[in-house]
DNA sequence: GTCTATAGACGGATAGAC
DNA sequence: GTCTATCCGTCTATAGAC
């Protein structure tokens, strides 16, 4: 919130810096806060479902306050879905379009699965904004994803014309590994239910990261040296 | 509803045959267009975020109707996931247990894509039903997906064996393929963005379809003939 | 079976004391 | 910045006339 502070550190200038970078660090350890816990529940319940009143039950805070720091629910969900995207994009770099397609397309499922593993309720937030219609992202999706798609189709027919991968849509390939890799998120609850566990394993996850990479990579038929078999 | 039909025709035997039958299809009628409308609503909002208003006003009813059909929203919503799971098990047999892994993955496939096609709202209700905790599906989950999944992993593990498959584990393939597949309906909203048009033509949807078969069977291994190459 | 009216709980958001 | 009290609308579900 740097933008917000230069205003406010002009009218305040009496207080001493010491006080001033508290009440900041204040308001910042609440929103953060209270993202984690309106990340909890809106993956619980969606958007519509979701109640500010429980989110502040959940921060242990008023619903006042929550009201304090996010004027409206829109405007919490939409803070949360620009967090959530911000990590999306840092593991969509691991993408690396210099790479060869084994080591690109190996270390992005490896990035997605690792993601899905450490912040699952973030990719069950994503999920449900899609699966409702996503008019709440559409600038993100426009603005974001798509131009970062249309790089990686670019640098994946490249790929295919240098016989590094088999031919296909590039648009299938990138759809099978987010649906992949983000099903181990958003569909934990069903995996838990048919696989008997209430939990993966650390070692049971990274089993299944191998088993995802190695379905991928065989499925689009990647390989590192130019030239068909 | 057979079995709620027999006590009130002993009850109502003054009643012509040809008044019962037209009763009965009155309740059926009203209660199939209540489920389509609740199928829409529950997809769009998830099961807490839909209201029984919306429903009935989308199904041109009033609301006490609703729930002279349904008592509760949620008696509403389970024999709405029962309808789901319904279809999902008539896809689920065309994984024919006697047939070539390239058939039954193959045909296994395609009756998911043609049913994410058919009917995008029942597979985002069911996935929201997942991502939300799955509390009203425990049964179905335990009772009716295990098993048929427990059957397939043991036909999986047998085409391994017998160098039909590459070495994997079969949950990973069996997830692969619903993840795949329920990703056409479930992120309609996010292809549409990314793609730029407003829906998938029937053509473009044969082709993501093919596409999804290719990139499975290759990525599992699948082969007719016993044997490693 | 259908519908209007309403009970009683809970939703988002705000006023105003501290 | 924090919190209590409250506005007003919508929620699920039901009562009871037709």
């Amino acid at each position: 919130m740097p933008s917000a502070e230069s205003p406010i550190a002009a009218v305040t200038h009496a207080i001493p810096p010491a006080a001033r970078r508290s009440k900041a660090q204040t308001r910042i350890s609440n929103e953060t806060h209270l993202l984690a816990c309106a990340e909890a529940v809106f993956a619980e319940r969606g958007f519509e479902g979701a109640s500010t009143a429980l989110i502040a039950q959940r921060a242990g805070l008023p619903k006042a306050n929550l009201h304090y720091y996010f004027p409206t629910k829109l405007a919490l969900y939409r803070r949360l879905l620009e967090d959530i995207f911000s990590e999306w994009h840092t593991a969509a770099n691991s993408f690396d379009i210099a790479d060869d397609p084994v080591v690109a397309i190996g270390g992005y499922v490896r990035a997605k699965m690792a993601l899905s593993q450490r912040r699952p309720l973030a990719s069950k937030v994503w999920a449900s904004e899609i699966i409702q219609g996503a008019e709440h992202m559409q600038d993100i999706l426009v603005g974001q994803v798509k131009p970062w798609m249309d790089t990686r189709v670019r640098v994946i027919n490249n790929w295919i014309a240098q016989g590094k991968l088999a031919p296909l849509q590039p648009q299938a390939l990138l759809y099978m590994i987010w649906a992949v890799t983000q099903h181990y998120a958003d569909f934990d609850a069903q995996i838990h239910a048919l696989s008997g566990k209430r939990s993966m394993s650390k070692k049971a996850y990274e089993a299944a990261t191998e088993q995802v990479v190695e379905l991928i990579i065989r499925g689009c038929g990647a390989r590192s040296q130019a030239g068909p078999p």
